[in-house]
RNA sequence: UGCCGGAUUGUGUAAGGGUAGCACGACAGACUCUGACUCUGUUUGUCUGGGUUCAAAUCCUAGUCCGGCAACCA
């Protein structure tokens, strides 16, 4: 991961270290371990790894576990494996906001016993009857004025497990008549009888986020605190809880814009309700935009950074087209993937001027353009497979592949000549017969006649069986960030996002091609084994194609 | 009718008083035993109105539009 290129963070680190204000930097990425990392909490880890490295400072991880019944041990090990995967280390450590409990429960001592806290008993109903509207002030919780020795008291109780959920809660004395909703005296400690992934029974009271995160930002000494958007209206509130427990070296916040994409949902949410009414095929289902998805895809860390870092940062609300992301991969895969052959949709031809019972091979480069990747020799025979659609009954304007009559190269062979169609009583095409050019074999036709169209192609007896799928937009939408309020979404969904070719035809080179392989199949796409399924190999990304049939 | 942000070509992002640049896309052409890759060229932009200035995307001002905020979620 490079930390090339520059953005308005990098401006406010600079300017703080010429400043004097921080001399080490220390950031900090801070998932939930309720659900999956995906491509849009990349970009988190990556704008907080690379201003750490850039500046020669340090990388936290922190697993921000303040909320036992929405975290789980599943997503801690998972969160562990995608970040290991892209190789963002955490150069400053791991930690777990919980192992922080201790020292919030102690700071929010510490703000009761400085009247800058009180226990308040009112119901969730009635508090937010209190709270007021965006428009209209707050009014002041009837509980606030309860003495210190009262407020401690209670807060112990809470504590000792005295009360059930939900009958009381810390909240911070700010001011209920603030124009910012975060500062009505927001509660900073809620009691929640449950047990904690890390801290098993040991707390039934648990500090809200905006308490919680200062704190663990100031503890770990995280000089730039970098977050989305979203948090922009709590950053009064960081700096409350900084400056009231009174730490000396204050973490500061900033904000950038979330990543969002066309044609896909980035909210935890709607990716939990894919997979919840299976519409996709588990969390890692290669549409997903999650990072177990892009990995089953055949996605690459660096073309996911490569996406991210040449999207840039700023704080604009943006939609970025998946299509780019989609350039990323093939770029990199341009210059790395091994090319093959794979035909998606087999059409038989016999080769009526060649022997039967024939074989010769051709030596095919593994990379048209480095010689350095070597060759594989392709065997050829009588009976050979083409792409079906690479044949068409009729010229069409523009087209220049086989036609009855015509004649095409086939890659790296001879050129074919198509003699004769064997078609079904319905007209389908089942079969043609052909025959080649023995002299163009390595050669131009000696004649000088020009043959436009190459094709690829593959020995009837010497290919394997397999299966290709191909996956495109999981959503009909571009955007649909916006559109899925009303919680059915299913109307969006594209339903050609996944699409099954079952009776493909493979070289054998691509027999035992193991996890994490990609491969270019010629004149196809992109495509690496699926993780899952045996035998199966997934799209990643087509090749483009400037050919448009009028 | 509240508060906080934001606005630069189709998309994303630079330039922060001095020639609006880059990438992707689109279009046109060259090359090609992958209609890929590569190469060449073209196109389109500073939200609007005022103001300051020799000079404004940049500063001031008034609007407009967009995003976020009323969990004991993060």
């Amino acid at each position: 991961m490079e930390e090339s290129g520059s953005n308005f963070i990098h401006d406010i680190i600079e300017a703080d270290l010429k400043e004097g204000r921080v001399t080490n930097i220390v950031t900090r990425f801070p998932p939930e371990p309720n659900g999956y990392l995906h491509i849009g909490s990349a970009k988190a880890i990556w704008i907080n790894y690379t201003a750490a490295k850039k500046y020669g400072g340090k990388f936290n991880l922190r697993y921000d576990d303040t909320n036992p019944v929405k975290e789980d041990d599943e997503f801690v090990r998972s969160i562990e494996e995608d970040l290991n995967w892209l190789g963002a280390v955490p150069t400053g450590g791991i930690f777990y906001g919980s192992d922080y409990f201790d020292k919030c429960y102690e700071f929010a001592e510490k703000l009761i016993m400085d009247k800058k806290a009180f226990v308040c008993d009112l119901t969730q109903e009635q508090m937010s009857e209190y709270r007021g509207t965006l428009t209209e002030p707050g009014k002041d919780s009837p509980y606030k004025n309860r003495s210190v020795e009262e407020n401690l008291d209670l807060f112990r109780r809470m504590k000792a497990g005295e009360f059930a959920d939900g009958e009381k809660t810390l909240r911070a004395i700010i001011d209920m008549s603030s124009p910012n909703m975060n500062m009505r005296d927001p509660v900073i400690y809620r009691i929640i009888h449950a047990n904690h992934h890390r801290q098993g029974n040991k707390w039934c009271i648990y500090p809200m986020y905006d308490f919680a995160h200062p704190i663990q930002d100031a503890l770990e000494g995280i000089t730039h605190s970098l977050c989305s958007i979203e948090f922009e209206n709590h950053r009064p509130l960081y700096d409350w809880v900084i400056d009231n427990i009174g730490f000396e070296q204050k973490p500061h916040q900033y904000e950038f814009a979330r990543l969002n994409m066309t044609y896909t949902v980035m909210s935890k949410r709607y990716l939990r309700k894919l997979v919840e009414t299976k519409t996709v095929d588990g969390w890692d289902d290669p549409r997903m935009p999650t990072l177990c998805g892009l990995r089953r895809r055949g996605y690459t860390p660096s073309a996911i950074f490569e996406f991210i870092s040449r999207s840039g940062v700023s704080k604009t609300y943006s939609m970025a087209d998946s299509g780019f992301l989609e350039y990323c991969i093939c770029e990199e895969l341009n210059e790395t993937a091994l090319r093959r052959i794979a035909i998606k949709e087999p059409l038989k031809v016999i080769i009526t001027n060649y022997p039967e019972g024939k074989t010769e091979y051709f030596e095919m480069p593994n990379h048209p353009k480095k010689p350095e990747l070597g060759t594989r020799s392709l065997p050829f025979g009588r009976e050979i497979y083409i792409e079906r659609s690479d044949f068409e009954k009729e010229q069409i304007l523009g087209f220049i592949r086989l036609i009855p009559g015509g004649e095409v190269r086939l890659m790296g062979a001879y050129i074919l000549k198509c003699t004769n169609v064997i078609c079904g009583a319905d007209g389908e095409v089942l079969s043609l017969e052909g025959t080649v050019d023995l002299e163009t074999r390595n050669n131009k036709p000696i004649d000088g006649r020009k043959v436009k169209g190459t094709i690829h192609w593959l020995s009837l007896q010497h290919c394997i069986d397999t299966q290709i799928r191909e996956y495109n937009h999981l959503f009909n939408r571009e955007n649909v960030a916006n559109l899925l309020e009303d919680d059915n979404f299913n109307e969006f969904i594209n339903p050609d996002s996944l699409v099954i070719y079952e009776n493909c035809k493979a070289e054998k080179a691509l027999e035992g091609a193991k996890d994490g392989e990609r491969f270019q199949f010629v004149r196809s796409g992109y495509f690496t084994p699926d993780s899952k399924y045996n035998g199966v190999f997934n799209r990643i990304a087509p090749l483009k194609s400037s050919y448009k049939p009028e």
